[in-house]
RNA sequence: GGGCCCGUGGCUCAAUUGGAUAGAGUACUCGGCUACGAACCGAGCGGUUACUGGUUCGACUCCAGUCGGGCCCA
């Protein structure tokens, strides 16, 4: 409707260029949804746009247009309000044309092909695999899969990645951290891993010697000493004394650890196309030889036996280092031959979903993605800010290495996975979140999520008593202001999906589902629908079916169900 | 000290990306179940969009500065 809309006003305003009232004919004209229904139903500002052009107040160029505007069977009348706008009201079957589409179109209604197949790269999650996912996790996963389910939606081809940084140091301080469990010594460091599931992992390695690695070691932070130098010397202690059985250990806690994410993220209704392994590019020496074309490409060079690469030529603030005096690859060249990687295999755009908290590296990786002779803009970054957990109004405080956080797990449990994952979209990413797990919990009219769920199950309820008996409706019995209101947020659905994948922001979906099923609520405490008069019946029977269907529709794309009674 | 994000009714948040009278939920006050689910609906109350200037037909939105909060780096 938006493009017949558009040409309407591209004619009209042709015939305004030839007779010079205008010089140019702009290229793409906006037509929005008009928000008040006192002002149509879509609206133009075309006339406020141009008005300098045509050297005229943008109401008389409107009236202009409009005198010139072609007239259209779909169009009931065109006005003029405000400082300009032009707005359009439809006919009333145009308008309600949209509920035999939905009927025809099910599951699919909605669904556009403008993102044209692209394949799209999109990560999100990417935590290290040295616990379980806590409740911070949990919004960069909700808010990832609902972009993926969003970009589907409007016709992009794409592939959820998660990068798993098995390499690395941290992945010693979490293999000796279990190693120490399985040994039951009293002393444990510092800086290693406290939380419970440590204590799990280690009940299952069997049959390896319980060795004292303690001795020769720098006095660990509580001792007077330095806890990093401290937890290098056990790792140190730890992989000469056990030999071969150090891989078995540091194997099983990374088995074991990521064997329960994907556990945990499966369970929470998202689905990877790829793990893609850090530890894999070191072994095919990928890392390696990124960093050796870069030196060749003359962007590294040495200093303090480190070498770095010179960032700040491509706007860092700071050169990085990318491999240490101890000739130790730094996860910033695993990064880099990572992100070569991803551009190597051919996708039209690449997204990372990061944590605020990382931020900094932005610079970076767009820096050594210039420098490998790539387009920095086919990767774009989206941050998700951290989530605060509340807890009976107090704030609930979080650590992965002391082991004291709430899993994802956890609060999936506890507040069920629909509320979980439509709380944390419900929230543009980048505002900080305040999650109240008392009113996740709820299942009373101040959770939001149990609002539009009832909005279904009660059209359902309505399904149950009696169904529609017509091979063919009238939809133009449908004349009441609700049911207008009902039609017309009807036609903005697909245009609303659109929005909401296209900005990557999947609020914009939700509360669109808030206020469609505000409004069927409205419906129903004012209208019955099960009455005598046959035509009637069938006509508002297919309306409610339709807002069903979009309702589902909606909700499956944020992840959500949508119960046929609760 | 530098960088990024944020600041909207008492509280939690929107605002069609620069548009028309800044909207919802919650809280509070009233009213509505002998109709298909009251987990609902209707009405009222509540605002100098942190502050100050600038850009233009028009600013919560863009620019500069100030104040305040979060995160990263040093």
């Amino acid at each position: 409707m938006k493009e017949q809309l558009q040409t309407l006003l591209t004619q009209s305003l042709e015939i305004l260029v030839a007779n010079n009232v205008l010089t140019e004919a702009p290229a793409n004209i906006r037509i929005d949804h008009s928000k008040d229904k006192t002002q149509g139903d879509f609206a133009s500002n075309i006339a406020l746009i141009l008005s300098k052009q045509a050297q005229c107040t943008p109401r008389d160029l409107a009236e202009q247009i409009i005198a010139n505007l072609p007239s259209s069977a779909e169009v009931d009348k065109v006005e003029i309000a405000g400082p300009g706008f032009i707005n359009f009201f439809l006919s009333q079957g145009s308008s309600a044309s949209v509920i035999n589409q939905i009927m025809s179109q099910g599951k699919t209604f909605g669904l556009s092909d403008v993102g044209a197949k692209q394949r799209v790269l999109l990560e999100f999650v990417s935590a290290n695999p040295t616990g379980p996912l806590h409740v911070g996790h949990g919004r960069g996963a909700a808010y990832g899969a609902t972009v993926a389910n969003l970009l589907r939606a409007v016709g992009f081809e794409v592939d959820n990645e998660y990068y798993v940084n098995d390499a690395g140091r941290q992945m010693d301080i979490l293999a000796t951290s279990v190693y120490l469990r399985y040994v039951e010594t009293d002393k444990f460091p510092d800086n290693g891993y406290k939380g419970d599931y440590i204590f799990a992992i280690a009940k299952h390695i069997i049959g390896i010697e319980k060795l004292d690695i303690f001795s020769k070691v720098h006095a660990d932070e509580k001792e007077g000493g330095d806890k990093e130098k401290h937890i290098d010397d056990l790792i140190a202690n730890c992989k000469t004394l056990l030999g071969s059985d150090y891989k078995t250990v540091f194997d099983l806690a990374i088995d074991r650890i990521l064997t329960g994410i994907k556990a945990d993220l499966s369970e929470f209704g998202i689905e990877y196309q790829q793990w893609f392994s850090e530890q894999s590019l070191v072994d095919s020496g990928l890392s390696k030889t990124t960093v050796e074309s870069l030196q060749a490409s003359g962007h590294i060079y040495e200093k303090d036996g480190a070498l770095w690469f010179k960032t700040t030529d491509f706007g860092d603030d700071l050169d990085r280092v990318v491999v240490r005096d101890n000739g130790l690859h730094t996860y910033f060249a695993s990064d880099i031959a990572y992100h070569l990687e991803k551009f190597e295999r051919g996708y039209d755009k690449i997204i990372n979903i990061w944590g605020s908290d990382h931020h900094g590296y932005m610079a970076r990786v767009k820096a050594s993605i210039s420098a490998l002779g790539h387009d920095p803009d086919k990767l774009e970054i989206l941050l998700v800010q951290f989530a605060n957990l509340y807890r009976s109004g107090k704030k609930v405080a979080m650590s992965t290495r002391s082991g004291s956080f709430v899993t994802l797990e956890e609060l999936r449990h506890e507040v069920g996975n629909d509320a979980a994952r439509f709380f944390y979209i419900l929230r543009k990413s980048e505002q900080h979140m305040d999650f109240d797990l008392d009113l996740a919990k709820s299942k009373t009219n101040e959770n939001p999520i149990f609002y539009i769920q009832y909005a279904h199950a009660r059209i359902c309820s309505v399904f149950k008593q009696g169904t529609s008996d017509a091979t063919t409706v009238d939809l133009s019995l449908l004349d009441n202001e609700m049911e207008a209101v009902l039609i017309k947020q009807l036609n903005r659905y697909k245009d609303v999906v659109q929005a909401s994948a296209l900005n990557y922001e999947p609020h914009v979906l939700a509360y669109y589902l808030r206020e469609l099923a505000g409004d069927f609520h409205s419906y129903y405490n004012n209208s019955e629908f099960l009455v005598e008069d046959a035509g009637l019946r069938n006509a508002r029977l297919s309306l409610i079916s339709a807002v069903q269907q979009v309702l589902a529709n909606g909700l499956n794309l944020l992840g959500v169900s949508a119960p046929e009674s609760m």
